[in-house]
DNA sequence: GCCGTTTTCGGCCCGACTGTTTTCAGTCG
């Protein structure tokens, strides 16, 4: 599944973390990782670079092209096998622990033989830390802190959980007379999949209020910490808010800098050094007199640099300051772009809202065309039969009457059986207006088998969409193995879209296969999947996970007038 | 370890908060 570039970055990322563990130069350690981050990003196979070929790949220098050349040859990185004979990989995962660093870790390990996050607990439980070097009593709390919230969550929740406790909490603040803007920033503007924590923002020149009513707020459950600037809570489900309380003057760089990535920013940042310049959360500075030049705006500030504004679902320091310095940042697609949803069902399988009132519920999206694809007869459960499909297309056509700005398409969400087939022949699929086509079972096949399953649903001339493509559940199932460049390769020749299935706990394809995809001319739908008529709402993240893919309106199928994607779904 | 029409050596993003400290290291984002 892991592509060379994917394991080869690993291992990159691995030397900077077990460095910064054993007290390696922080520079060195930063260019580690910010290689690390070039190799994933690489467009091309780095298996198949020489030395000359990599060192070509911006951040990668002589010593860690030799080090990716090692990987090439050996499966492996010699330095990184070594430190890991000095550092077991428990060590490692104790800078997972909130509070808990390198240094803590490297002291914990060589003063008490400490190993792992269990062993590190029961130390503490046996007092054994005390009396250490930089470790207090208040030390310890906050590590068995850290330790638990760890094993109770993960850290991290799905985007939409961490939207409407952002929403919530701007709302809340945003009524305040003291405050003049309000919004969320970091990984949640960004639209990653999964948030650890929520950043809001606030200008104001009066923070303290703010700061007091923020955590008086029903949602908090615990004050992490408390300044007039910077204020974190915790929610009864373990999130961290983090809210930052600035001058208004300074909105718009303060936006730029909590917005992130911390990647993207050091980028910006060294833009602003080069340029005799220092650029912080409270503008752009001369380096030397520390006059201010820039503050206000977001686009002020990317303008001063150089650089056109970037839209922060691709602040990710993966190739988005070099296409803004080229002139080539792409138009992304928005939910305003979006004609129609291939993808929706009713009660009559699983759905939980009528034909009529997803009917209506698209009309009130301002959609100008929408399928109902309820699932096909294999999946044994939903009790499809063709005559019920029958009588849908019926029913379908006698609905439309009631909505003249509003094509309603008559689909299906056929399964992807074993061997690549699907559910109906080709006779009957050919009364469909569109066909989804997904993977419901037999999630664990081997590469092979999965990459043939996959290529010949593309080669279905009746299929239009692979649905949810790689059928991950995120935090609970994997993504299936395939070969996804062949898969891809299938898509773009046979003219088989790739849906972008915007459910929270999905985002499928997720971005990083997205930008792949689209490198082989691939075409995206962009679907909601929903099953009842709140699910509507979710589309706002299949579009960011599409914008994080670096799509454009022209690929994605579902922004196109209909007589365009008709003809697109001929399959000629 | 990387990088360069200001540099092939000497830089490398910046600030807030906590906890253990008497002036600052560690962590985080």
């Amino acid at each position: 599944m892991a592509r060379a570039n994917d394991e080869a970055a690993a291992l990159i990322q691995e030397l900077a973390d077990l460095l910064s563990i054993t007290g390696g130069d922080a520079f060195k350690i930063r260019a580690y990782e910010k290689a690390a981050r070039a190799i994933a990003g690489h467009p091309g196979d780095i298996a198949e670079l020489d030395l000359a070929g990599l060192r070509a790949i911006p951040s990668v220098g002589s010593a860690i092209a030799k080090k990716v050349a090692d990987y090439n040859a050996t499966g492996t990185i010699r330095q990184v096998e070594e430190l890991r004979l000095r550092i077991p990989a428990g060590v490692r995962a104790l800078t997972a622990i909130p509070t808990l660093g390198p240094k803590k870790a490297l002291t914990v390990y060589e003063e008490l033989g400490v190993s792992s996050v269990d062993e590190l607990a029961t130390a503490i439980e046996e007092g054994r830390l005390s009396g250490l070097k930089g470790f207090g009593a208040k030390t310890e709390e906050n590590i068995l802190r850290g330790i638990e919230l760890m094993r109770a969550s993960g850290g991290r929740v799905l985007v939409d959980a961490a939207a409407s406790v952002a929403d919530e909490i701007v709302a809340a603040l945003s009524a305040l007379p003291q405050v003049e803007r309000c919004a969320h920033a970091g990984s949640l503007r960004r639209m990653r999949e999964t948030i650890g924590d929520v950043d809001v923002l606030a200008a104001s020149r009066d923070p303290h209020p703010i700061m007091e009513v923020f955590t008086a707020l029903p949602v908090v459950a615990e004050v992490v910490a408390g300044g007039d600037k910077k204020t974190s809570i915790r929610t009864a489900t373990g999130l961290q808010v983090d809210l930052r309380v600035v001058p208004p003057e300074s909105w718009g760089a303060a936006m730029q800098y909590f917005t992130g990535s911390q990647a993207h920013n050091i980028r910006t940042r060294e833009i602003a050094v080069r340029a005799g310049l220092k650029l912080s959360e409270y503008g752009l500075f001369h380096a030397g007199s520390d006059e201010p030049i820039v503050s206000a705006t977001e686009e002020e500030v990317y303008d001063r640099l150089g650089l056109p504004w970037i839209h922060p679902t691709l602040r990710e320091d993966t190739g988005e300051i070099e296409a803004a310095l080229d002139g080539t940042l792409p138009d992304l697609v928005t939910e305003a772009d979006l004609r129609g949803d291939l993808h929706s069902h009713t009660d009559l399988t699983d759905g939980t809202a009528s034909l009529e009132a997803m009917a209506a519920a698209a009309a009130s999206r301002g959609l100008e065309y929408y399928a109902i694809t309820d699932h096909a007869p294999d999946l044994v459960m939903q009790r499809m039969t063709d005559e019920k499909t029958l009588a849908q297309r019926e029913r379908i056509a006698e609905l439309q009457k009631e909505y003249p700005g509003l094509v309603l398409l008559h689909g299906t969400e056929l399964n992807i059986d074993p061997d690549g087939g699907v559910d109906w022949d080709a006779d009957f699929l050919s009364g469909f207006d569109v066909c989804v086509a997904s993977v419901h079972s037999h999630f664990t096949q081997d590469q092979a088998a999965m990459t043939r399953r996959l290529v010949r649903a593309c080669e279905n001339p009746h299929v239009h969409v692979i649905g949810h493509p790689t059928a991950r559940s995120i935090g609970r199932r994997p993504p299936v193995d395939a070969d996804w460049d062949e898969v891809f390769r299938a898509a773009a020749r046979t003219g088989t879209a790739l849906e972008i299935d915007s459910f929270p706990d999905r985002l499928d394809l997720p971005a990083d296969l997205i930008r792949r995809a689209k490198r082989f001319g691939c075409r995206f739908s962009i679907d909601t999947d929903a099953h009842s008529l709140g699910h509507h709402r979710n589309i706002r993240y299949g579009v960011g996970t599409a914008q994080r893919g670096w799509l454009t309106p022209d690929d994605v199928i579902n922004t196109w007038p209909l007589p365009r994607l008709r003809a697109f779904l001929k399959k000629t």
